[in-house]
DNA sequence: CTTCCATTGACAACCAGTTTCCAATGATGG
DNA sequence: CCATCATTGGAAACTGGTTGTCAATGGAAG
């Protein structure tokens, strides 16, 4: 690699790193719902119940589910119907709103909250197998660069999230 | 239960690191297939299929679906579903194998080529924009450590992959 | 040659998400 | 007050993936 040849055959070698680094996002994507949801299978969870509970727990206060949707980087109609779902097995309870009467408060019942916290302990054991391969020197930097790519993805599309 | 806590709040401060790099992930994640497929839509392609274009035009060597599949990481079926559709698209096209009767091999005609030399360029533009945002060695760190965890949550489970 | 098992394609059911439409509600301006 | 418009929930159709089942094929052992 001693020739100082900036550009040989690739005409952006950096696009290629990003490419590769995309294609990685996409498979450990995957890999992580599948292992997510067999984590909290033993619950009566699948991944995508869990971390709308998740969301919910974590926000401290009540929310609406368009809020949900937002925090959670979904679309409003998706959230509800996880919500409903949610509410039919008990583990999500809605309370009224006092400033929408259409649009009820959501938060986490008794049992909601302990499933959880159960499934949140069964993470936690894979995630400290997982830190111990990676310094959290090294997850911090992923977790930069991950984040530079969603403001660059994100913010120049202005017709992304308006609905129409 | 009043050991001595070397940890208060925080039991493990590098599974924090870890559990934030996989919320990025997956934010990432949805927000690149949102991209990828405005990307390559006006070609009338969705990322689903510039992918499994991408998966045959890289392997050099025709393929069976199956091999398809286990190169992009889904199931059998899931690949096999989208093949049919590029197959009645026109953009891939089945030569008889001469070692499977009923398993042909797939290659892509050459509108399929043409597509998805289209949708590479239409890429390249995007990842020459990230690259300059991130330098090729924060890049490579990156896909090292998604690397590093992918290994992880694939080979300590031995019942993933075995269609049983 | 035959039997048995693994591989493969086709199909159906399902999960999780999206878009698109509609009806009900809330807020705002006349 | 009332007309209008944005927000919200509900329902349906669609995409892309999964699992499960079945029949057909191929290979290997008897």
């Amino acid at each position: 690699m001693n020739r100082r040849d900036p550009i040989p055959t690739t005409p952006e070698p950096g696009a290629a790193a990003v490419t590769q680094l995309v294609l990685r996002v996409f498979r450990l994507n995957g890999v992580l719902l599948h292992r997510g949801d067999q984590l909290v299978a033993p619950l009566g969870l699948t991944s995508a119940r869990w971390q709308m509970l998740g969301a919910i727990a974590l926000a401290g206060t009540p929310l609406t589910a368009p809020q949900i949707a937002e925090a959670m980087g979904v679309t409003r109609q998706g959230a509800q119907k996880q919500l409903n779902m949610l509410l039919e097995q008990g583990l999500v309870e809605a309370r009224p709103n006092p400033a929408h009467r259409r649009s009820p408060l959501y938060v986490l019942t008794p049992q909601g909250l302990a499933l959880y916290r159960q499934a949140d302990a069964l993470w936690a054991a894979q995630a400290v197998e997982l830190a111990a391969l990676i310094p959290s020197a090294q997850a911090h930097a992923a977790t930069g660069t991950l984040e530079t790519m969603l403001h660059e993805l994100h913010t120049p599309n202005l017709s992304s999230k308006v609905e129409s």
